[in-house]
DNA sequence: TCCGAACCTGGAATCGGTCTAAATTGTTGA
DNA sequence: TCAACAATTTAGACCGATTCCAGGTTCGGA
């Protein structure tokens, strides 16, 4: 079954990646199954677990093609490493300081209001809002 | 002129912290001044330029202190770095992703709605609002 | 099929930060 | 005042996460 993969072939070629035998795997793994929060280490763990052979560098070497290529989200709430979201739609997270997982919730409900005018003329790329729960 | 001084050796006695050398130097840089924003290695080039002679171990650990007192807020916008604010009234920030630069504003004119519940019953620590602008 | 560019790789290097064990310095009670 | 002890500081080793590098491999067009 190839079916999804011409999918995420198409994608990757708009974005200049040629599709790799790792490439492929790794998004096989990301994006089969419902959206998720994944560290490196942990993906190039899963790869080694499913057979896909694919070196540490080459993990972090396509996360971050796969961010630029706006195929993943990075999420930064932990000093110190990495997370990639597989969830592209307009949301935010729950941050549970005891157990350091994420959990999303949908941005369309949320309202920010009274929000000052970005500094210098600059223009605003996001707004991220992380609850921090315990 | 030991004026702040003996504000700051109280604060610090109140968190059971002694009021040493080190720890008086650096609150000093910290606290002398307008608000700002720090990361542990400019502290302790600063330090090391006022004549301050302290460890960056003490640094590292001067500064989590502070921050269990209550004397420095913690910022985490990017990955790999944590960053110090001396403000700690309740505000919100800009994050120049070009610069690296943070810019405080005031949480007060701003509203935010339709929050959903904290999952599992959690209470909600702190909502940290990242404005990224370019 | 061939070739050059893109890609992948293991291992070394880097970076921000923490840990450790020994030396130093506050603080306190006699 | 000072001994004594706990808190603190320190240099340097160490750590986990990530990036860099140089060489080998693979892809895809001509």
């Amino acid at each position: 079954m190839d079916t999804g993969d011409s999918d995420i072939r198409m994608r990757l070629r708009g974005a200049g990646l040629r599709p790799t035998r790792q490439r492929l795997g790794l998004a096989r793994l990301l994006f089969a199954g419902p959206d998720r929060h994944v560290r490196a280490e942990e993906l190039s763990r899963e790869a080694r677990e499913a057979g896909v052979r694919v070196s540490l560098a080459t993990v972090y070497n396509t996360l971050h093609q796969f961010v630029d290529a706006g195929l993943l989200r990075r999420v930064d709430v932990e000093p110190g490493r990495a997370c990639f979201d597989t969830n592209l739609s307009r949301h935010h997270h729950f941050y549970d300081t005891g157990t350091s997982e994420l959990i999303d919730f949908d941005a369309e409900d949320v309202g920010i209001t009274g929000l000052p005018e970005a500094p210098g003329g600059k223009t605003v790329e996001r707004i991220d809002l992380v609850v921090r729960i315990r």
